[in-house]
DNA sequence: TCAAATACCGAAAACCTTTTCGATTGTTAT
DNA sequence: ATAACAATCGAAAAGGTTTTCGGTATTTGA
């Protein structure tokens, strides 16, 4: 069983392609009668347009494309869910692709949703680029694009991101009102804009609070498997700090998670001994044991943002108006729970 | 700046389109001589085919759809992954929904990816599907599908699950063998074959240890919120057994991890005045305290099976050869931890 | 030198839909 | 009765690619 085509309806009906389109279209040039008549056979049917003839025909797919460097994460997985269930409502696909923090399979992937001719981008950008020639392509072949998250400040684009370098200096400072003083910082690579801006926070709320910053207790964990590298660096830190660190505040919400388990472990107690402070508030955070207190970073909502953006530069292109490349800052709060 | 597309590359080197689109495809009846100038102007230009006019001319557009009850969840997250990797690797796009457990939108998912014209389907079914028509239009439309986890056992197509009622069959062995005696079961609704299976394993588990089946210990937990129902059955069964029962074990990881949390705030030890045992494997249950004991269910493993016997039925279909319908059980094993 | 074989190329159809524009029929007004 | 007009329809082109088939032009063999 084959797709029925309008060439078949028309040639059932007795009548051209071009009356049974007009039909289907409301075009007002088609007598009731007949139009009747298409619809009830197409409905009969069941016709449904050719996607691909429609993509041709009207230089659209109805499609957009999500690039993001993983998907077996919460905060990740909370923004593809919202951007899946508003662009279902509007009846778009989305494309899901993931660059696994891979730079040239980033640059490869847009290639390739370019070449499919996508109607628009979501892409949080891997922590390995630092150059941006794909994205111009973006640009210069006019589909729109909006950066979410992990973004680059020197690419022009609509962009949806929380005030990281605020939400971690709230952190910082909410632990310093409580008294820790010798506060560490797992931070991630040096490059993700997230991560400076965090442990750009990080520091200022350190120097507004009169407490030098200490180098040595800032450790750049970068290796991609997060729960691991927060129980590694956690051991590393006791070696090299004994138990006078007071607190420590992590990128992200795994490291704190893998720190804990290395305390846990070591019967080191948490608050008392030592405070743990995550970023981004995964579901896991709230039912690990102690509590976690984080940043709460909504990936809903910042989905949400973003492909609503999205349909905006879309509805703009459209128009024929330059891009708005406007810049959402999402809201964050501080979650105060049981590790601090 | 728009896509190059064959006419201008032909018009440009003063030749046909076709002679254009022949040196591409490495057609023998264009001179070396030819070949090599439109190769060199398509890279400089750099040409990439309209997926559209291909997806016309080819009837195909490499493209699969993926239909999944939720995306913010470890095991399908983690399924999803593995089918995007393997089909970028392909060539392959993959177009992802949500049902949300949500019949109706389960539907007109798949009649929206019919309409798509996509070359291959992977879905899981929502816990409320009860009937197949959709699923049969698909083979009458003879798109091949592969039906993964949440699947009709009376729909036949691809299969990729594990054994369910074996699967729960050892777990709740392994506690009896463990001398656990009283023994609870949070299940999942009624409906969906994971749920009616693994709550056979159960039973058989207890028949062959001659431990009779007690329905009071059985709890259902079906609406949709499995932290919050955890929490929920577990306290009501307190209220209504008190400290009598052993064990627990429950349809999947979420459900033991509120359970978990409810008897941790009430001072109820585990293992030792109850005993958890969840099913699935996040990671989750590897973080928390006490660590859970589950049983392995790799999304990675499922997922990469699933989207390769999607091949498989692609393939075969484009030979012209009937579906293959084959059904892949994927092993599972008990991981035990902390938490009996 | 001529016939046959080969190398190379292009026209055209097909995939399916949308939309413009011209054509035809029927209707109204004068 | 004729002109003007409205109503209704269809031909055709466009969107970009692939592939068959036929047609030159060139080379080979005798």
């Amino acid at each position: 069983m084959r797709p029925v085509t309008l060439k078949e309806i028309a040639k059932e009906l007795g009548i051209s392609v071009a009356t049974v389109s007009k039909a289907l279209k409301g075009y007002q040039d088609v007598s009731p009668k007949t139009r009747k008549r298409v619809l009830e056979l197409t409905e009969k049917l069941n016709y449904s347009p050719n996607t691909a003839a429609i993509s041709l025909r009207k230089q659209h797919t109805k499609t957009i494309g999500v690039i993001i460097p993983t998907i077996v994460h919460y905060f990740f997985s909370s923004v593809i869910e919202a951007i899946i269930k508003i662009a279902d409502s509007k009846d778009y696909l989305v494309i899901l692709l993931q660059s696994d923090e891979n730079f040239e399979l980033e640059k490869k992937q847009v290639n390739l949703l370019l070449s499919k001719g996508i109607d628009g981008l979501i892409i949080s950008l891997s922590n390995h680029t630092r150059t941006y020639t794909h994205l111009k392509k973006l640009q210069d072949y006019n589909v729109p694009f909006v950066q979410i998250d992990k973004i680059s400040k020197i690419v022009h684009s609509s962009k949806v991101i929380i005030d990281d370098r605020k939400a971690a200096y709230n952190a910082v400072s909410y632990l310093i009102e409580k008294g820790y003083k010798k506060i560490a910082h797992f931070r991630a690579g040096l490059n993700p804009q997230n991560s400076i801006d965090r442990y750009l926070g990080y520091k200022k709320a350190l120097e507004d609070n009169d407490i030098p910053l200490d180098p040595s207790l800032v450790y750049i964990c970068d290796n991609n498997r997060d729960f691991e590298d927060g129980i590694f660096n956690a051991e590393k830190m006791i070696k090299e700090h004994g138990n006078s660190v007071d607190a420590i505040f992590t990128v992200n919400d795994m490291l704190a998670i893998g720190a804990i388990h290395y305390f846990r472990n070591n019967d080191i107690k948490i608050p008392e001994e030592i405070a743990v402070f995550g970023f981004s508030n995964w579901f896991m955070s709230s039912v690990i044991s102690p509590k976690l207190s984080t940043v709460n970073q909504d990936g809903s909502i910042m989905g949400e943002a973003a492909i609503n953006v999205l349909f905006e530069e879309i509805e703009n292109k459209r128009a024929g108006k330059p891009a708005l490349n406007k810049t959402v800052v999402i809201d964050t709060d501080l979650v105060i729970r049981e590790s601090t």
